[in-house]
DNA sequence: CCTTTCTGTGTATAAATTACATAGAAAGAA
DNA sequence: TTCTTTCTATGTAATTTATACACAGAAAGG
């Protein structure tokens, strides 16, 4: 039978157990602005703070599936592009029971997905980055570690391409970026730099609406 | 009362619970060669498989705590640099029950400390990056990402200083980054490039019973 | 003291990043 | 329809950063 000690950090048939909860940064971009989706919760603790969507992992689930699972119920999205962020477990961040999280952040397309309040929730809504209200539990911190990870990732890959319609102008990326890094961009440069990471390729449509024609751009 | 249907994802009172663990990349810089700290199990499951130090976390700690307990444990090691990596979730991840890990990593200075091993380890050994068995449960993979972790961080920033004793030359910096990173350096061109961050300043020493004589620094 | 092996240093070249201004296209108003 | 406004599209020079490269001096070891 398995030895356990006092000093046994090993893990045995009778180690302690403890509710795993998943906390999700869901990014869309609308209006040439960042937005992120909030819940508000109708039951405490937190009863109608703003927080990150987010629930408890089930048996037989993994974390990424859990989160899945939660956004599937809040916006009706499916295939989403997920990364995970870090966990946290101090022992007092939820005030009634002890709760590990671990958060994730997502990309999504808002143009495709309606956001609808749905049990526990009274109200969901996109919330630009600097109107934030003062959200409940830790998620301040969840979601300021999620929006740097957000800009570290986005500074090495191009990772745009969820947050876009089909067809997009530079000038949209171009906003999408400033949006996410808090910069500003010379355009001749930006344009150079993107195109020349060969991810993109011009179509022969051009964007109605707006003077000067930009031409749509599609990813490759 | 908590509102909970079959569709309600939010931490309830009744929320599944589940075993977590903490499992820890050590890694130490000896005879200007990177090398990772593992322990040989002797319980099952995979008894007699080398795997990365860890274990369950326990109620009323937070997981960094549960690895510092570990590490002290195994190592004596008590004020160290750790690094959250990810989290795994799973569910055949382990074959007897169901646990969540996360993953750190954490630098030491292997002068410093003897490693004992204790309890449910048989054995405990600073092994080569090159010259690893194969780890018992999903491990391999554990040790992979938080390598790639060390090497972002390294690029980044300047991290080496938890592996090196009090004094050390240049060389030796560059060693470690070259065994790190897994690639070689230019000397003049990577002197000039560590010295102009300027963390570390030359002492008046010099390094006895190596041709040269190299000047000894230290950190700012 | 001679040989070996390591340290320590500067400059020229290439590559990447930054700064910057004007002409053309479409929209909107008169 | 024309005129004005506002947006798009584009190239080059200057600066900064990264890379390539060779030889003289210090200590060790025989």
């Amino acid at each position: 039978m398995t030895k356990v000690g006092p000093l046994d950090t090993a893990v045995s048939l009778e180690s302690y157990e403890c509710t795993i909860a998943v906390e999700c940064c869901v990014f869309g971009f609308q209006e040439n602005t960042l937005k992120i989706l909030l819940v508000k919760r109708s039951i405490e603790p937190f009863s109608d703070y703003w927080v990150l969507p987010g629930g408890a992992m089930n048996e037989g689930e993994t974390l990424s599936e859990s989160v899945q699972k939660v956004l599937l119920n809040l916006t009706g999205i499916s295939k989403i592009s997920l990364e995970q962020v870090a966990s946290y477990s101090s022992v007092k961040r939820h005030p009634i029971k002890r709760v590990v999280s671990v958060s994730f952040y997502a990309l999504v397309k808002p143009e495709n997905y309606p956001v609808i309040p749905k049990n526990y929730i009274s109200d969901i809504k996109w919330y630009e980055l600097n109107k934030l209200p003062k959200l409940g539990f830790d998620h301040d911190q969840l979601l300021s570690d999620a929006l740097k990870k957000l800009r570290d990732n986005l500074r090495q890959n191009l990772v745009f391409g969820e947050l876009l319609p089909d067809l997009f102008t530079l000038t949209e990326v171009q906003h999408l970026y400033e949006s996410i890094l808090d910069e500003k961009f010379d355009r001749r440069n930006f344009r150079k730099k993107i195109l020349q990471m060969d991810l993109l390729e011009p179509t022969n449509e051009k964007k109605a609406g707006v003077k000067g024609g930009p031409v749509l751009f599609k990813r490759k």
